[in-house]
DNA sequence: GCAAAAGTGTTGTCCTTACACCCATGC
DNA sequence: GCATGGGTGTAAGGACAACACTTTTGC
């Protein structure tokens, strides 16, 4: 095989030194925003800090953090998502990469938006620099940055996702009613939902596991308790299948 | 408002020079790589040049490129497109960002992957530079970079799309027979359909346009041509709810 | 007339929806 | 005993899956 192809002979020169091809591209800074979201008293929660940025003279901002040097971006997610909140055993997906030149009033920062959902009673914050704390998703107001439009989207994003996999659990007690759970529902979905459907349509799933305990301390007749099995969802995970739209 | 929060009253001083902190950032290079489909007798097709890096001694490679000091992401991919294809009126989608640190061997880049669809037949190829060639989805061996992963994500996102979306549409001529419609699903989603089924499904969106049209220059019977009804679709555009995983 | 694909209906099954009453508990 | 939500069944309609034969065209 020929080693030097000429560049009399390609249209383009084989470039022999990538370092100096990569040195030579422009840099910007990177960083990853985290959208946490919970659920408490009926109501989606979003976790967030203030700003540090003068400009932004306190308003609201998402967990953020540059990436480190040589860190990929899903670690640099779980390290922000650790040191704020001391969960290392969580969920997270990349959601999207939000590059306007203006969104970052230092100059250019790109950021990547990471979601993740936990549940607000698993994780008591006992971290609260900055004013760390859970906000209702349906009351924001202008936020620092573009983290309003980020959040958003990562709404948007947990609204369809929520309904083809099974992220609620992750936000619930790991023992919880089915009215907890068609609440969760409602919430995220923001719709209302047929009771009586509802439960079958779980019950037809055949995932929640009957733990065989009642809730307790409520002040009605207690609903029985479960879990979900997903052990079993696991297995027998679904390759969806249907034209629709 | 107190405009100078101290030290002393707060966890962290606010910061005013928001250029120093960024400044302060590590930088990164950064690109967008498009993955650009197209179809052609019955076989998804990916659009490929052959890698400029000598060390890939000519392996595939996505089309690429830096993106600029302030030049947004989608404005990047729009570019690479029309600079590669000619095309600018074409759909392109964010799909994720690849950050593996050694996934370029000059030294780490973050690339931004971006998904397109076009008719294979309303571009006539004029550009050949380093080989642009299309190439079989289905037969792809090792490429350059992780540009074998990120199309196999895209091709991921692409199955999950198409049944959701109308994007098929966009690598058919703009005249197509069900027959053809079907070879696409049937291609990309890599199953069997029933045709009457089939027919029947589409016949019921009632999204297709007879345009009382017939194919021509087929060995057989020729088949009805039909228009897709982009306007009635964005008008229609479902919510789609319904739990399922 | 033969090869190749177009075109077309029915049936059973399953899923979804709509809807109303009694039950268990706390107060 | 009353307020609150827990728990349950059924019937109708719609979507989907399975399935076979006749028609049109090129050769």
């Amino acid at each position: 095989m020929k080693k030097n192809a000429t560049m009399a002979n390609n249209p383009l020169p084989a470039i022999k030194d990538a370092a100096a091809l990569v040195a030579s591209y422009p840099k910007m800074p990177l960083t990853v925003d985290c959208v946490i979201f919970g659920f408490e008293e009926n109501e989606l929660k979003v976790l967030l800090i203030k700003s540090d940025l003068a400009v932004y003279n306190g308003q609201l901002s998402l967990l953020g953090d540059i990436v480190k040097n040589e860190e990929e971006l899903d670690a640099a997610a779980y390290r922000i998502l650790k040191e704020r909140t001391g969960m290392n055993d969580v969920f997270l997906d990349q959601v999207r990469t939000f590059s306007n030149p203006l969104r970052h009033p230092g100059g250019r920062v790109i950021t990547v938006a990471y979601c993740s959902l936990l549940n607000v009673r698993h994780h008591e914050l006992k971290i609260h620099d900055n004013d760390l704390n859970w906000h209702k998703v349906s009351t924001l107001k202008t936020m620092a940055f573009d983290h309003k439009e980020i959040i958003d989207v990562c709404y948007k994003w947990l609204q369809k996702r929520i309904q083809e996999h099974p992220l609620g659990f992750n936000l619930l007690p790991e023992k919880f009613s089915l009215r907890e759970l068609q609440n969760l529902y409602e919430a995220i979905l923001d719709i209302r939902l047929d009771r009586r459907n509802f439960r079958k349509k779980f019950a037809s799933m055949d995932l929640l596991i009957d733990i065989d305990e009642m809730e307790q301390d409520v002040p009605h007749r207690p609903g029985k308790l479960y879990k979900f099995n997903f052990e079993k969802y696991e297995k027998n995970k679904k390759k969806w299948i249907g034209i629709d739209f």
